[in-house]
DNA sequence: AGAGTATCTGAACAAGCGTTCAATACAAGG
DNA sequence: CCTTGTATTGAACGCTTGTTCAGATACTCT
């Protein structure tokens, strides 16, 4: 026997990006085996290759998408006027778009080490685009002479690692909103950098 | 054919947790291999069990040990007088010591996930007992007017993220010295709960 | 109705896994 | 020199791994 009534590519794809993605972060690449992910589907662990050549390849593909998904939708995003506008909206961003997506950020901060040599350098490269727009906003707002960080480069990193640690801790329907956590962040690096 | 000239137990057991360390950090937990472990110390894999009595207790030993050391490093420097002074201290050493076991924190924040239950709440609770000593910092400079966090446990988990953050950049004889970095943070640390 | 194609199964492959254990080699003490 | 105990080997255990592929099924189109 093969082949279920109904099934198709278009459906039986996405549920494999959709399985590995939560496996993956849930237990670790090298921890989760083709067969678990294809008995969430509900499928043999064959078909898992007519979707991927590879495990790796899986892997790459929920980063790369990742990536090019955070990036695009802030570019998408109209631009403020100000230094401190814009900074503001990127504190909101990262935090909101990261809380939406918490499997992904955290595979693509823990599992990077699980890529060969050329896959690591092409998310490596997205990660290093992300961060020089946060990187160009610390630059323009201190050329204006809204912000002092004695740094752009640490400060840059510095506010990207406390943004994004938020996806560690943080659990719908806890203490606080996520608007009120955007405030209470965006309170703390406005000052972090202030002039 | 068994037991080298001069291999002594003394010596052995420190070598594995050295090589099983630094390779849990590099490849991750589930993808290192008790075998891969014995031939980084120059023994068969049956050896290991000598040492530990599994695979997750040795994991379980090096965050055990590195949260234990973690504490009660901080726990004996002598306490600044005020809250902005301990704040200070405790960014820089907060840098320092984790800037000089960066397999031990990767591994930290990483490997938990392939803890039992009992094992991972112990070390979840050394987490949580070291980030009070922060927040009880953060909580006298409130109270003694030093400091306005909007959020004092936020602020905690926040400036941990932060400063975290610099064992996944730093590198040895690059752009900036230790103390520098440590001083860029601590004026952005500073200034982010600042009155 | 029949042919063709896309989708999936189920078995197989060699390799590697964590772990156990009898046999063995060495070091030390008497 | 001989015994005792510790440290280690090397083979074996049953199981799982990623991946391949011939064959079977269901759908689509003519």
């Amino acid at each position: 026997m093969a082949r279920k009534t109904g099934s198709h590519s278009e459906i039986t794809g996405p549920r494999i990006r959709a399985a590995a993605l939560t496996l993956f972060a849930r237990n670790g690449f090298a921890a989760v085996s083709m067969r678990q992910i294809a008995a969430e589907v509900g499928v043999q662990a064959g078909a898992l290759y007519l979707y991927t050549p590879d495990k790796e390849t899986l892997l790459f593909d929920l980063l790369k998408s990742h990536m090019d998904e955070l990036i695009a939708t802030w570019d998408a995003l109209p631009p403020a006027a100000t230094p401190p506008a814009r900074l503001e909206a990127f504190v909101r961003f990262h935090i909101g778009f990261n809380l939406d997506r918490a499997d992904a950020v955290f595979l693509s901060y823990m599992e990077l080490r699980n890529l060969g040599p050329a896959n690591f350098a092409t998310i490596e490269a997205l990660r290093r685009d992300y961060e020089n727009r946060l990187g160009a906003i610390l630059h323009d707002g201190q050329a204006a002479g809204d912000f002092t960080a004695p740094d752009a480069k640490l400060a840059t990193l510095a506010i990207i690692a406390m943004l994004t640690g938020v996806t560690t801790w943080y659990r719908e329907g806890g203490r606080l909103s996520r608007d009120r956590v955007g405030d209470i962040y965006w309170d703390m690096v406005r000052k972090s950098v202030a002039a």
